[in-house]
DNA sequence: CGTAGATTTCACGAATTTGCGAAAGTTGGG
DNA sequence: CCCAACTTTCGCAAATTCGTGAAATCTACG
């Protein structure tokens, strides 16, 4: 079951390509891919055969950013992980501000670069095309909210 | 001009911080900021301050994705390269694989999980959103050319 | 065809990254 | 207050990645 034949480490694997840490990856999908309500550190490494101390630094990475939020269990000394309700809207989230960044260094760009040249143009046609995505995005990400409210 | 002031270094540093290989970036963002209409890899090393090899296997990332294209130049031996007009959104669509993939073993996960449990739920949330995605994206695009063309 | 200029390939060395193991730190319970 | 169960931190060794340099390959032109 910890195999690459496992969905979850598929998935982990296909995170990965995609530019994720790889412990980072596998252990947000073993907090995807548990069925249970909320996971511990422990049992997460446990399943993915890894020490205690990898585990700790993929949930430093993942717990800011949040893809995982700690849970609240009273009754219990150890800390409970669960992917949040709105967790992809934050990985969303997350993409956006790399975007974010990259249109400010363009802005920058377009300063610094010949006026009426190719470079210009091409950074301002990178400047139109993100931002107009960045600004119908949150529309789309409502609309899908409340056509899933309805179901 | 080759430090991290300048803005195409900075840029290719938020790319690499988002996933993507540090000279791949550096040699898109090249291109990108080069005020020519098309550069050559000779040229990028020079700037780059880099190995003509290891400008070689970046081009060999980028130009199968898309994100750059062998310009046709007669009367010249050696390769010329530009940033194509559709490269934002080629680059939106290498983005869109990886999310497809996911979806597919997001997919295989929900056959793999207790029905009705907690896992099966967040998968299938997770197929529901990016499906959703995935499917108003090109749309989304297309209007943005449409009101581009206009202007 | 031969040649000069340019790109690609390949193997090696360096540098970064990665995860483990163990010790230290926390937190709730007795 | 001490114990016990977890978690985090830290140093280290292994593995991977990265870019260079040199040789091989390619291409347009004479």
């Amino acid at each position: 079951m910890a195999d690459a034949s496992d969905p979850a480490e598929r998935m982990a694997l296909i995170l990965t390509r995609g530019g994720m840490q790889r412990m980072t990856a596998r252990v947000l999908c073993a907090v995807l891919f548990a069925d249970q309500e909320t996971i511990t550190a422990g049992e997460i490494a446990e399943r993915l055969v890894v020490s205690a101390g990898a585990v700790s630094g993929a949930i430093k990475m993942l717990e800011p950013v949040g893809m995982i939020e700690r849970a609240p269990v009273p009754g219990s000394r150890r800390d409970h992980y669960r992917f949040p309700d709105d967790g992809w809207q934050r990985m969303m989230s997350a993409q956006n501000r790399v975007v974010d960044e990259m249109l400010q260094a363009a802005e920058e760009g377009i300063k610094q670069v010949a006026e009426g040249g190719p470079a210009e143009r091409r950074l301002a046609d990178m400047r139109d095309f993100y931002g107009y995505l960045m600004a119908e995005l949150p529309a789309l990400i409502e609309r899908w909210q409340r056509d899933r409210a309805q179901a």
